[in-house]
This record gives C-alpha cells, sequence and structure tokens, in this order.
RNA sequence: GCGCGCAUAGCUCAGUGGUAGAGCGUUUCAUUGACAUUGAAAAGGCCCCAAGUUCAAUCCUUGGUGCGCGCACCA
C-alpha cells in the first residue's frame, strides 16, 4: 500500500505520454531493424506523404492512428513491420501558398523574384511546414521509422522521377504534342483532368444569326474565329446543305467566308441543333476540327486576354468583353433572343479556383493508350514479355483481386474512371516541382537521367505534376531504382491507407508507375477512409474558420482519448463527424485504464510466485474469454475493422473487467486467506494483461503506461509495444 | 445522363437474418474504501415508405421518397 500514494488518481497524458515516447524512441523498436529476431514476416505500409503546405488537420491524425493502428497490432504479432514517413512537395498548392504570402506582404508576383529567389523562399518554407508536421506526426502516438523519412522532391527521390521518366519516354509512353489542355489562366499553368472541378453556375444563353442558321452559345466572347458551322448529316431540317459548301454571312466583325461541317457529334435535339466551333478552346470543337482537318485559331491569350482578331475587343479580357461584344451584336441585329435562366457548369481549377480556359500548348502526356512490351511481370493476367497498356495494367491488378479496395464499393467508381481516363498531361507551368529531364539544342531532343554533354542544351522550362512522383511513393522511398533490401524486402507494400478523395490522383498513378517500372502491383491492399468534419458535418475550411489542430486536442484530452474518438463510430469509406464530447468520454476511458491498473498495484503482493497458483475453473474461463476477445479484436483489426474491435475492447475492459469482475473479486481481495487473495490477484493481472496488449494498437500511451507500473518491467526493452500478441 | 453512398434514441453515429447499441444529453438513487473523469437504474426507437424472399427482415431483393457525393455532357 505504501507505493501506491505514489500513483496519481488520474492518467496525466500531458507528462506520460512525453515520457511514454521517449521510452519507444529510445528502444528504437519503430525501426524494423532494431525488432528482435523473431520478427520475420514483413509488414510495410508507407505514410501517404502530407503536404508541405502547413499543419495537419484531424484528417490527417485519423489517417496516422489507423496506420499506427495496423503497425502496432503486427508488430505484437511478430511481423517485422516498416512503417515509412515522409512528406510531399505539392507542388501547385505549396507555390500558390508561396506566391500569395509574397504578394500579400510584398506586392510581387513570381515573375519579379525569378526562379532561383522564389524556389528559396518556397525552400525556406517548406522546411517550415516540415518541422510542424513532424512533430505533429509524433505527438499522435506514430511509431514510425523517421530514420527512413523521405521526401518527394529531394535528391534520390528527384533521381528516382528522372529514371522513370526517361524509362517511359523510351517505351514511347510518354510523348510531347500539342493537345488541348486544362489552362489555368490565376496559377498560370495547365493541370490535369482530374484538378478541374465543375461548378454549376447560372448564366445568359445567347440565341444568334450565323447566316441562314441561329447557333447558341454560353459564350460569345469566343466566337470570332467561328468560321465552321456543324450540323448532323441526318438531319432533315438542314438537309440541303452540303458538307464542305461555302457561304459568306455577317458576324460580329464584318463578313466571314464560312464552311459547312456535317459531323456525328452534333446533338440534334440541342438547342437548333447548328453549332459554330472554336477548336482552339473547346475540347469536343478540338475533335470536330481534327477529324475534318480544320484550321485551329487562338482567340484567347493565356492571361485571358483577347488577341488580334477580336479587332476593336483586341486587348480586353474575356470577363469585361461579353457584355461589349453582346451589345454590339445587338446593335447588328444578330441576337435572336436571350435565355437567362441556362444553366452550365464551368471548369474552374480545384486548387486555384480560376475559370479554367481550354487552350491548344505543346505538352507532356503519358499515354494510357498505347501498347508497350512488359517484360518482367508479376501482375496477374499479364504475361511476362507480353504487350499490354498501362490501363490494362491499372484494371487488371484490381479486377484480378491482386489488389483488394476496402471498401469494395470503390471499384466500381475506379474502373469507370480508367473507362473515361485520357491520357494525363504531366507538365506544368510551375517553378517548384521536379523539373522535366529533356533538353533541347536547335531541332534537337535530349531525354536522359542527367544533362546531356556539350554546350547549348537548354532543359526544359516545365515541371512535373505532383503526382508523377508521388505515383513512385512505395518504391522510391525504398531506394528504387537502386535494388536496395528494403525494396526487395518490403515492396510491393501491405496496405495503402488513405482518404478516398485520391483515389484517382494518387491510389491509380501508384497502381500505373509500379506496374510499368517494377511489373508489379505497390501494396495488396487498400483501405480508404472517410473525410473527417466537424460537429455539424462541414467540411473543415479555411473560409469557415472551423479548423480544429490536432495539437489542441492532445493537449486537453491527451492522444489517446483522441485516437479512440476519431476510430471509434466510423466505418470505411465514410465520411465522419468529429466532436469533442466524445473525445471527452474517451479521456474517461483512458482514466478508467489508469484506475483498474491503480487498483490491482494497490492490491499487488511482493515476494510471490504467480506460477505456483492455481486457478479456479471459473477463475481461468475469465481469463480465456479476455484472450479469445484479444484475438477477436486482432481478426477485426486484420480485416480493417477497427471499429469493431475498439468497441469490443472498451466494452469489455469497463463494463465487464471494471464494473463485474473486479467488483466481485474484491472480497477475495480482502480475504485473511492467502490463496484466495492470491488467485484473485493472478487473475486480475493475467486479464489485465490481455486487455492492455489488445487495446495497445488504439491507445498506445495509457497502456504501455499502466504496463509499466503494474508489471514493473525491469529491463528498458520490456515494453508492451513488443509485448506478444 | 451514368454510377455510388446515406436514411437507426433528443443530437452525432456504429451494428446485426432471431430480445436493438455507443458517445453526449435527460431523470432517479448510491458512493468519497481504484476511479465524481464513479457506480446502479430509468425514460426515450413502426431501425424512411411500400411490396417481395424467409419459419423469421432494421439487415437480403425490387420499387419509391428525401439528402449527399463521384463521373460524363452542356454549341
Amino acid at each position: 500500500m505504501e507505493e501506491s500514494k505514489e500513483i496519481s488518481k488520474s492518467y496525466d497524458p500531458k507528462i506520460n505520454d512525453t515520457e511514454i515516447n521517449k521510452l519507444w524512441e529510445e528502444s528504437g523498436f519503430f525501426n524494423s531493424d532494431n525488432l528482435p529476431k523473431s520478427h520475420k514476416k514483413e509488414y510495410s505500409v508507407i505514410l501517404p506523404p502530407p503536404n508541405v503546405t502547413g499543419t495537419l488537420h484531424l484528417g490527417h491524425a485519423l489517417m496516422v492512428v489507423i496506420q499506427d493502428i495496423l503497425i502496432r497490432y503486427h508488430r505484437m504479432k511478430g511481423f517485422k513491420t516498416l512503417w515509412l514517413p515522409g512528406t510531399d512537395h505539392a507542388a501547385t498548392a505549396t507555390q500558390e501558398r508561396v506566391e500569395k504570402d509574397i504578394y500579400k506582404k510584398e506586392n510581387k508576383t513570381r515573375y519579379d523574384l525569378g526562379r532561383e529567389e522564389l524556389l528559396r523562399r518556397i525552400d525556406v518554407f517548406t522546411k517550415e511546414s516540415h518541422d510542424t508536421i513532424v512533430n505533429q506526426v509524433k505527438k499522435m502516438g506514430a511509431s514510425i521509422d523517421w530514420s527512413r523519412e523521405a521526401f518527394t522532391l529531394d535528391e534520390k527521390r528527384n533521381f528516382a522521377v528522372r529514371t522513370a521518366f526517361k524509362k517511359m519516354y523510351d517505351a514511347g509512353l510518354i510523348y510531347r504534342g500539342n493537345r488541348i489542355v486544362n489552362w489555368d489562366p490565376k496559377l498560370g499553368t495547365t493541370i490535369s483532368d482530374d484538378e478541374v472541378e465543375r461548378v454549376e453556375e447560372k448564366t445568359s444563353f445567347y440565341y444568334l444569326k450565323y447566316g441562314p442558321f441561329t447557333i447558341a452559345t454560353a459564350r460569345p466572347e469566343t466566337k470570332f474565329g467561328d468560321k465552321y458551322v456543324v450540323m448532323h448529316p441526318k438531319d432533315k431540317r438542314y438537309a440541303k446543305y452540303k458538307n464542305g459548301e461555302k457561304l459568306e454571312v455577317e458576324w460580329i466583325n464584318g463578313k466571314i467566308n464560312a464552311t459547312i461541317i456535317k459531323d456525328e457529334a452534333i446533338d440534334m435535339s440541342f438547342g437548333t441543333g447548328v453549332m459554330t466551333i472554336t477548336p482552339w478552346h473547346d475540347k469536343i470543337d478540338f475533335e470536330i476540327a481534327q477529324r475534318h482537318n480544320l484550321d485551329f485559331e487562338q482567340i484567347i491569350d493565356l492571361k485571358g486576354k483577347l488577341l488580334p482578331i477580336a479587332g476593336e475587343f483586341s486587348g480586353i479580357h474575356i470577363k469585361k468583353a461579353r457584355p461589349l461584344i453582346v451589345e454590339k451584336l445587338k446593335a447588328k441585329g444578330l441576337v435572336e433572343k436571350i435565355d437567362e435562366n441556362y444553366i452550365h457548369s464551368v471548369a474552374t481549377s480545384e486548387r486555384g479556383g480560376g475559370v479554367i480556359e481550354p487552350q491548344i500548348l505543346k505538352q507532356w502526356f503519358v499515354d494510357v493508350n498505347k501498347k508497350f512490351k512488359l517484360e518482367r511481370s508479376k501482375i496477374k493476367g499479364i504475361k511476362s514479355g507480353s504487350k499490354t497498356t498501362l490501363k490494362e495494367i491499372m484494371e487488371k491488378t484490381v479486377k484480378g483481386g491482386q489488389i483488394k479496395i476496402v471498401p469494395d464499393r470503390f471499384k466500381k467508381i475506379y474502373f469507370h474512371w480508367i473507362e473515361n481516363l485520357r491520357d494525363w498531361c504531366i507538365s506544368r507551368q510551375l517553378w517548384y516541382g521536379h523539373r522535366i529531364p529533356v533538353w533541347y539544342k536547335g531541332e534537337e531532343v535530349y531525354v536522359g537521367t542527367e544533362s546531356p554533354k556539350g554546350d547549348g542544351w537548354i532543359q526544359d522550362e516545365d515541371t512535373l505534376d505532383t503526382w508523377f512522383s508521388s505515383g513512385l511513393w512505395t518504391f522510391s522511398t525504398l531506394g528504387w531504382p537502386e535494388k536496395t533490401k528494403d525494396l526487395e524486402f518490403f515492396h510491393p507494400t501491405n496496405v495503402l491507407e488513405t482518404g478516398y478523395d485520391i483515389i484517382f490522383f494518387w491510389v491509380a498513378r501508384m497502381i500505373l508507375m509500379s506496374g510499368f517500372l517494377l511489373g508489379d502491383i505497390p501494396f495488396k491492399n487498400v483501405y480508404l477512409h472517410g473525410i473527417v468534419r466537424d460537429k455539424e458535418g462541414r467540411k473543415f475550411s479555411k473560409s469557415l474558420g472551423n479548423g480544429i489542430d490536432p495539437l489542441d486536442i492532445i493537449e486537453k484530452y491527451g492522444t489517446d482519448a483522441l485516437r479512440m474518438s476519431l476510430i471509434t463510430g466510423i466505418s470505411p469509406g465514410n465520411d465522419s463527424n468529429f466532436s469533442e464530447d466524445k473525445t471527452r468520454g474517451y479521456r474517461n476511458f483512458a482514466t478508467k485504464l489508469w484506475n483498474i491498473g491503480r487498483f490491482i498495484k494497490m492490491n499487488d503482493v511482493a515476494d510471490y510466485d504467480p506460477k505456483k497458483i492455481k486457478l479456479s475453473a471459473s477463475d481461468k474461463k475469465k481469463i480465456k474469454f479476455a484472450v479469445d476477445l484479444k484475438n477477436k479484436a486482432g481478426k477485426n483489426i486484420g480485416n480493417f475493422k477497427f471499429n469493431e474491435a475498439a468497441y469490443d475492447l472498451y466494452h469489455y475492459a469497463w463494463h465487464e473487467f471494471a464494473d463485474k469482475i473486479i467488483e466481485e473479486v474484491k472480497p477475495r481481495l480482502k480475504s485473511e486467506n492467502l490463496k484466495d487473495k492470491l488467485s484473485a490477484l493472478k487473475m486480475l493481472k493475467d486479464i489485465l494483461f490481455e486487455v492492455l496488449k489488445s487495446l495497445h494498437p488504439f491507445m498506445p500511451f495509457v497502456t504501455e503506461a499502466v504496463y509499466k507500473e503494474v508489471y514493473n518491467p525491469k529491463d528498458s526493452k520490456d515494453l508492451l509495444i513488443i509485448a506478444k500478441w
């Protein structure tokens, strides 16, 4: 009883969490190389690298918790566990963020600063951001191997990117060409199809007279160069017009020589069934123009201003130009009617929020449909040396079940995306990121991992889409293209755990890259978690000001409580709402666990040999129940049913072990009969051990602390973190 | 247009082919003897609607309603 006075009545995470974290770090067990030799079989998870654009939010916290649960469980199960951390340079987001800051503070743009200076400023920013993130991840109790930390833009990863680019180029999968791309005038770069977000907008829809026809448009400002008028070949209304027929029409800036084009892309029932086309600024028009070998004329420049083709409107921004043009059309009597309530969706940039202007630009692309020979394949359904496509790799790996997706329904969404997939535009007109490893000298083009020898070579100005480097993440982090031991042992990784919102951006691209470069899958399982929202179910956002720093919650309730409140009551792929009430509830549970330990320690007896104590059948049965429950929880963790596992353990620990078993056994603990007392004690300690082990993946701090208090391990390496499950 | 998800206690959400669960909230009582960050109990649910399958449906099937989301199209 003397000792017990030293234990406080409640678990204090502020002191204990820090102390426990130190014990773990000193043990070295986060690094699989330091685990006991009995840990043989590999189990690997690579942390989805958070963007170095700021701090982590609760969504990141959930991600870290789930992965830590998997890692801690498998470590205790005797696996050689690797959890490899890193951060993502997130080119677009990061550059935008820093540019904004500079503009706010100094009223300067990136062009004022120059490439070198901007990159220097970004480096300063990302270092700071990186340190914040690492600190946050550590506070979450992540048992992560910091000795292997990577950055998507560090030297090793840059080499991997250059190598990947070169290999894909040599295989003919990367090409450069003039294609219609999504141009973001605000960010000053192209973006991929996946980064475009459609926003519905009410706008005016103009019916304009175009010679004998009426055409309809929502964007009169693009119509200057429209010299082709297109209709469906089977449209009886326009049967008298022949494909290729020419006619003169009065248009915005005077007479224009129009050509009739017949194409099946036209929807006869939409509008008047006739349209004029703007091949430079519209994907469909571009395709029609390609089919009929028509001229392409640029109308709008990269800043959104009209070009000389617009005559008197030249140099005016399209936003300002539209009403002026409509005025002129009205004056000329070319406006037939205006539908004021037309709803159409405007393409905007998911990142910058600006309106996307399609443009024809010379860019680099990854060809997803081109056949190539896959030399060495471990992909089921694609034989070594056979011809395949990137699309096929992405499809077969999942369809054949080699990669499992939890929850299952995301498979459909994934396949649907693949079906609609076009070539991936990978070049960006940003300065921050992996510079494209291509050099030019006159007409000569050199693609290589290093710059070419000789004078006069100029490297491509553009950088690569961030997801190009992220796509390599599962193996670039393990040393690829070098043949490292880590790569051989830990790849493919066991689980990719991430949010469902980046299944296309990232999950699909990793499968693509790994398939092409390694002929293998990047991971065996994909677990997708939902978005963590606020108490009211709103997304966390800066504009709403509802952001929550996980560190503030940890400060108030402790890490274990935060972890439990994030993981309970959720199901895979579904969004969840976060409330502090829940966290408070689990803080109470941490205290409960602490007090269970405290109670047992208070009743502990020194100098007795637990091996000599015989237990009654009913006591044994109680212990067995705890063991069985632990195994059930383990199975649930293995099947990604974290909530179920946590719920069972919570309920058992509190409402069975504490409320019933301990209450019932109290008289025996007070008994004069030493045998009675010791057998009760042994049973409690045996059950507690099971409870601590099974709850450790969820609540690592308090369980480790109680273990230390109650079982008095003599060896500093005797920690619950590697206790045998 | 194609596809997906959700609908369960006052609120936020888990879950299951057979008497329905958690957190918070509400009511009553008890205890300062591990824990008031406690214990015991209670109130509160046509588990969205309809039909079907089944001995049995909140769960499976079909249809409907409401909400949310993804993709495509939008001249």
